[in-house]
DNA sequence: TTGAAAGCGCTACCAA
DNA sequence: TTGGTAGCGCTTTCAA
């Protein structure tokens, strides 16, 4: 089916392209009356413009590309809602591209990304992402990037993440001040920054508190954490637990409901970035990561750094946000 | 920053840009020695290809619109992982646009996918959403879409669906055989088709044992499931739980928690398109809406109905396909 | 106020 | 086996 373009309006009306496409947007130099004409013809004969030509034309996509480690329900809905709110608003749209944990994926995901020229890039590394050279090819082609939430440490790329530290150490006080003397700690995928940022600040904290006994375990899922649990939850004496992200809080919830070990006096403190955990239980204290508002943050930055690039200044600092 | 071209590549080699564009793709008709010279010579100049004008040539954008009514974390990460794995693989990508339960919005959306030239569309409809007139140019523009999901009736665009009377009727045999007398039935929004079918079917079921007293509610959000059991749970007698879905599940499972009638004899019974139930009571008893799978099957139908599109061939009839 | 024409990067047809 | 060229749909400069 052929597609009523500028040229057929053109022709229908025995005006230049030109002076349709100037018509079209209403620019002032075109006659009121030929405006009139133009739109009544576009109207009649279904026209629709094509913003893939323009882009084309201009030379900037308004895509951006969003390259994720894994589409998980604990992260991803809040931050594609972020990203979403605010690219929308500017014209701007985005590929969702999922590496599933591969740096292979996540390689040929950078390709794609750059193949078909998108205008910026938001990428959250992979855990076997051990450094960042096969991102340098954005900064040879001049495509500015973000790198949110998992990264690896550089100073190439601007990152925004979370205050891990903050978070850390504000759960261990929330165990502290609880009373709590007998502490489970249950961490994720012990090579992940993430994970060691995390640790680290929160077993700082407690090496204050010498008489708390701290026990500290990594699982990479929510079912890793439920096989563990199930031996540990022997030890009736734990009466704090410490989670570092909702998906380690999944696991435990799951496991301390089975044992109907939920509601007691137990202390449950957990870093969480989404909405589910509200609803697994009131007494739980939570220390809010925002993926919403990281990912506006992050697609605000990214917007920036396009504009700039555009205008020719060049980017002077990189930058780590902490939320 | 100037990207190199084929036209730059062919000027360097003083030849041609269409044995250039040629050699690069291994075309058979061009002599080895030339191939070689333009792999170095794009090797060396760090040549890479443009899909953004290939497309345009091609008048394909290899782009499917995704429109959800919502980002939530029940449905959205499997069905974009189902969607993903088999789009990725065809070498297409997808735009993910959020209605924000608007029908405005939703409309807007359309309208973008049009001037984008997706491909294909693939859509579930908001809660506003009462016809398909909006859809309609789609089919004028010759663009293929499938809705999955969410949808009304129609016979103009093929569906994915779920088989909510099956399912909703196994849910109410689970009840039964478990010899439930005084059972609480929460329904989403009472407008929904998708909630009229599950609760049709399951109230059909029911009318076959007048001995049992059941009582049906109907929330649109979790925290209006909580709410409204705040008061019923008040009723000890209650034995038995149907949730429609994961969201009112959620509600549902926040409020026993929070009495601590988890784990007791009451039979907790739940339709759920996610993986998230697992985690939250191993009592409770799933009817498994795949959303995973739905994705798969949509993308699959989409792609399908693309290649018959572009062969010329026309669809012949509209299918609802129940999963 | 309007038009002619170039060109974004690439492909594919037709000729040589 | 290679080259010339038209053209995808649109914008924009320059000229009229």
């Amino acid at each position: 089916m052929k597609r009523t373009t500028i040229k057929d309006l053109a022709e229908m009306l025995n005006i230049s392209t030109s002076t349709v496409s100037r018509a079209l947007k209403d620019h002032p130099d075109i006659s009121s009356s030929v405006k009139l004409k133009v739109r009544e013809a576009a109207e009649t004969f279904n026209y629709v413009p094509n913003d893939f030509a323009v882009n084309f034309r201009k030379k900037s996509s308004k895509v951006i590309g969003l390259i994720v480690p894994e589409i998980t329900m604990f992260f991803i809905p809040s931050i594609i809602n972020g990203i979403s709110s605010v690219l929308n608003k500017e014209g701007y749209h985005f590929f969702i591209l999922s590496s599933n944990d591969s740096f292979e994926t996540e390689k040929e995901h950078l390709e794609t990304c750059i193949n078909s020229r998108v205008d910026g890039v938001l990428i959250s590394l992979t855990n076997e992402t051990k450094d960042i050279d096969h991102l340098l090819k954005l900064k040879e082609m001049e495509i500015p990037a973000i790198i949110f939430d998992k990264t690896v440490s550089q100073n190439i790329f601007q990152s925004v993440i979370f205050d891990n530290i903050r978070n850390a150490e504000l759960c261990a006080d929330k165990l502290i001040d609880h009373g709590c003397k007998n502490i489970l700690a249950i961490f994720g995928d012990e090579n992940l920054e993430i994970t060691q940022s995390r640790l680290v600040s929160f077993e700082n904290r407690m090496k204050h508190f010498p008489a708390i006994n701290l026990n500290i375990i990594y699982c990479k899922s929510a079912d890793q954490v439920k096989e563990k649990l199930d031996l540990l939850l022997d030890d009736d004496s734990i009466d704090g637990f410490f989670a570092m992200s909702d998906e380690t809080l999944m696991g435990l919830h799951s496991s301390l409901i089975k044992r109907s070990l939920n509601n007691t006096n137990r202390k449950v403190v957990s870093i969480s970035e989404g909405t589910l955990p509200k609803y697994l239980d009131e007494t739980y204290d939570y220390q809010v990561n925002d993926g919403n508002e990281m990912g506006i943050f992050a697609a605000k930055q990214l917007l920036t750094s396009i504009k700039n690039e555009a205008s020719g200044a060049r980017e002077t600092e990189t930058v780590v946000h902490r939320l």
